[in-house]
DNA sequence: GTTATGACCCAAA
DNA sequence: GTTTGGGCCATAA
């Protein structure tokens, strides 16, 4: 099937907009229920190129530390943690989220 | 065709 | 708790 990679797009997007609001979800996680679990950096080169005002709660995904990822442009994290603190979500004195508190579950 | 890169993850140390 | 090395695979050049 050569469409296969624009379903996974597809399937990554969807699933990330069931993540509700005052969670978060990790890439892995993401990647896993979209049926790809080896590669969870799919997701995060999915969400990079996501157009502004695309609709996807983007900053919802957070990696398995509960860490905002590192990236090229750092001021797209401040919007992340602005966002997600928005939400309710809450970060320790070293930038973590407690995933045992904030982790979506399907 | 190859190589480099990356918003990742996990087991092992 | 942490760091590290290896694995993963789509994407771009």
């Amino acid at each position: 099937m050569i469409h296969e990679n624009n379903d996974n797009v597809e399937r990554i997007l969807t699933l990330i907009q069931q993540v509700p609001a005052g969670c978060v979800a990790t890439y892995g996680q993401i990647a896993k229920l979209a049926g790809i679990p080896k590669n969870s950096r799919q997701v995060g080169s999915v969400l990079k190129k996501l157009p502004t005002g695309s609709g996807v709660p983007w900053y919802r995904i957070v990696n398995s530390k509960g860490e905002i990822s590192d990236r090229k442009n750092e001021s797209s994290q401040n919007i992340q943690r602005m966002a997600l603190e928005e939400e309710g979500v809450s970060f320790d004195n070293n930038g973590r989220i407690r995933l045992k508190e904030f982790q979506w579950s399907p």
